[in-house]
DNA sequence: CCATTTAAGTTTAAAAAACAAACAAGTTTA
DNA sequence: TAAACTTGTTTGTTTTTTAAACTTAAATGG
């Protein structure tokens, strides 16, 4: 009936980080920032989750003499985000009488 | 860019109960507590949090001799559901570059 | 130079949310 | 009438979310 959604993207900012990062090859942290508009302390933690998930990988490099941290999709994370739209499709549909 | 997506609609239970109410004039507790998959313990408070939010109406009444708590939309939760599911489209589109 | 301020994150502690176990209040059954 | 079942609610614990405080290093300025 409801196909099971990803408790990762559930949350509204990893949900932004993963959608953010579908249109593009690689984004920095300032980048994240800014589109999501969350503080430093919470991006940083919803970064870390998703890279312990595997669905993002993060690279830590230099900006001029500045540290910049990149992220961009793996192939795992991109397939958890078609699944969890997909799912959530289900409970649309469900509304409007879809089943089966 | 991303619209923002309703706190209460995050929980997956609470949105399956939304999805099943929106397919129906009606549903009582042991209905959703089947379809959902839920604890009545958690079940008990995802209602009572849609019912403080103005989502759903709660009536109790009683099957035969024994208690009975029907639940059922409100517009507002209607319309609710709806904005919600339009916001997460953007999310989706934005991977898809459907933007603005 | 040395002190401040700014940049880029990370750690952490407090608050909120999710969840199931225990409880309550009544009903049926043996 | 006691045991077991129905229908939920309350509660205490665990997770999750979040922002404030901290870290490390680079720029700035007096």
């Amino acid at each position: 009936m409801f196909k099971p959604l990803d408790a990762l993207l559930q949350n509204q900012i990893r949900l932004q980080i993963m959608s953010l990062l579908m249109g593009v090859e690689t984004a920095d942290f300032n980048f994240l920032l800014e589109e999501t508009q969350a503080s430093r302390g919470n991006l940083s933690v919803q970064i870390t989750k998703l890279k312990e998930e595997g669905y993002i990988k993060v690279e830590k490099g230099y900006k001029g003499n500045y540290p910049s941290t990149h992220c961009a999709l793996t192939r795992k994370g991109r397939t958890a985000f078609v699944t969890h739209f997909e799912a959530l499709k289900s409970y649309w549909e469900d509304g409007s009488d879809t089943g089966a």
